[in-house]
DNA sequence: GAAGAAAATGTGACCGGTCACCTACCGGCC
DNA sequence: GGCCGGTAGGTGACCGGTCACATTTTCTTC
């Protein structure tokens, strides 16, 4: 731990020395507060400029108590959802003047959950997003006491043990959207192909999938085949085991535009056309959905809205000290929308559709 | 910039009084570091664990003037090249204590970039990492001042005025490898759809790509197309140019994925098919990449690893202060790899091919 | 022209750790 | 017995800012 030999940087007392006046007075002009002279401030910005001197922002916290830092313990941001999510979390933090700490929890290593977010503990984060559909128990003592002295906001998390605001995809609104969708192109018979169901946005999605078709007030049939991850493969085994099943259906809601992905290239596989034969309906919207072929027909999600809601729920918290006194957590939910593409068409002649 | 009304966190002085030793003794159980008999560690601990103390990393980095922070100033991370490379940082960066602050450019707001470095330079970060294929000229005197005082890394970017350490994708190597694939399948007549080539790798791509034709001793032609963008949208374009351009040739080699899939697009549109009637060949190897249609060959190239390599750059000379005092800038290469899948095959028959 | 408010600036403590240095005890060895 | 080295622990300064408060100067106002 020897200091390192570059030479020290210039510090607020040597700017002061240079221009002639106190170390507050400096502090006074790098921060554009209080009083200071025309002619002061010249001198001051003149020796910062001739000194290079540039604010020590860990000084700053240590004194101020405020590290303008939010911690944001997120899934794995190679998933385009939760990097949408970061990206939009970070924009507007940076609007706001605060800098982000992402620590991205692979599912191979879940372990980095409990150090990260003990590592923001120890960093003295202002605030924290959490975004961990799956969150480990062993972490929950951790993010308790975190919930306890700062600010905290779950993002799709299941965290109503502890009391913690939250922000989320209305998924149940989507899952009625997708199914609505199907509905509306005369599918009577639907299967869904859902995500894993211990993420609370499957689950959210298969019952606003049921609501949709109890609305409807139609004779519906639904078959349900889950999966354990929402990837291109799972979405292929899911598909065949639907075909497997012996269900008729003439259109698929899949959870996630990569399990529609999986999906559709089973159907094609087995010499079926999308959506001739078969309609399917996405979910995400993911960059290359309207490339594939058929262009996917989807929902659009806007995640990176969901992030910037969250650290707005934050900075809000950490700018008025809740008005009133009272304390009360707020939940947000953030409306998805449906894009019209080309894997989506009436049902299949009855004639052509298949079984077993 | 009231105090923030949450209690207190608990310091090391507390603990010490409280374990009934001096807070140097704290800092040394804490810090493992240093002589300490078991009894005291015991009466430390149970004092620390009593208190719920967190040891303040903000006052830690102040004192020992090591933030254990890197910066990363990188190109959007909605790009997954990017995101890869920052996740591949970020976990070679806990591996060794360090964390990450990721900055993510948007082309959209490009004084982001300026805004970022200057950020960085008070936030006292230990290294740098530049990850911006098109720098920005007025962001140049900041990165210097801050590469004066702190290891940096440049990751796909210009930077030859600063004498930085870089490390990159062996692009040439790349264009070369997907050529000679084409080449080796028979090819002599090849289109090749690069990237905005004041990128470096796109310049560099098809620098490889001559030198593979060269390389090959046969007679073969090449068209080149570029584009302002590595997008879908860019790639289906450039394809509608080349073949209103009259030029002939078997197939193309698109310099990104999502390229290849506007090329293909076009192609398909055109009733044309991919590989029957043209080859294409993609780069980056993108998550759907295998899931295309048909799946698509191309050349993987390991971003993480590239991250990783310019996080173990920097923490090798925080570590050891270059050894014999010399401070030379090094440079690496990280090495692609081919991989093959259903997009390319021999040429079209001569009777099929197409003009104009 | 006096008094009070506003403007301009200075002083020293403090944030919560680490650093450098000091003291004290113990055992071994000459 | 004296000296040495290893072990265990304490003391106060310091990192580079901000905070609270004191002080001086300038401007209003009556």
């Amino acid at each position: 731990m020897k200091r390192p030999a570059s030479p020290r940087r210039p510090t607020i007392r040597e700017v002061a020395a240079r221009a002639g006046v106190s170390h507050q007075t400096v502090s006074r002009v790098i921060n554009a507060d209080g009083y200071v002279s025309d002619a002061t401030r010249a001198k001051v910005l003149q020796a910062i400029g001739h000194l290079k001197f540039v604010p020590n922002g860990i000084a700053r916290s240590l004194s101020s108590r405020r590290s303008h830092t939010l911690g944001v313990v997120s899934n794995d941001i190679s998933d385009h959802s939760f990097a949408e999510m970061a990206a939009g979390a970070e924009l507007e933090a940076r609007r706001q003047g605060f800098y982000l700490i992402i620590g991205s929890v692979e599912d191979g290593s879940p372990d980095d959950e409990e150090a990260y977010l003990r590592l923001m503990q120890q960093r003295r984060i202002d605030g924290l997003i959490v975004a961990r559909p799956r969150l480990r128990r062993s972490s929950l003592r951790v993010l308790a006491a975190i919930a306890e002295s700062i600010p905290t906001v779950a993002i799709a998390s299941r965290v109503e043990a502890l009391k913690l605001h939250s922000v989320d995809i209305d998924n149940r609104g989507g899952g009625r959207l997708a199914t609505t969708h199907l509905i509306e192109n005369g599918h009577r018979a639907i299967a869904t192909i859902t995500g894993p169901l211990d993420w609370p946005s499957a689950q959210a999605r298969l019952e606003g999938t049921r609501e949709a078709l109890r609305d409807a007030g139609v004779e519906a049939k639904l078959a349900v085949a889950s999966t354990g991850e929402w990837g291109v493969e799972a979405g292929r085994s899911a598909m065949a085991e639907l075909m497997r099943s012996g269900d008729r259906f003439t259109a698929v809601f899949a959870q996630s535009d990569l399990l529609a992905l999986g999906a559709i290239a089973e159907l094609q596989a087995r010499g079926l056309s999308v959506p001739g034969d078969m309609s399917v309906i996405g979910y995400d919207d993911i960059p290359v959905a309207r490339y594939m072929s058929p262009a996917l027909t989807t929902v659009r999600q806007p995640m990176n809205e969901v992030g910037a809601t969250a650290v707005r729920l934050l900075t809000q918290e950490l700018a008025g000290p809740s008005p009133s006194g009272r304390k009360r957590r707020r939940h947000q939910l953030v409306d998805v929308s449906l894009v019209v593409r080309q894997s989506v068409a009436g049902p299949a002649q009855a004639g052509r559709s298949r079984r077993g």
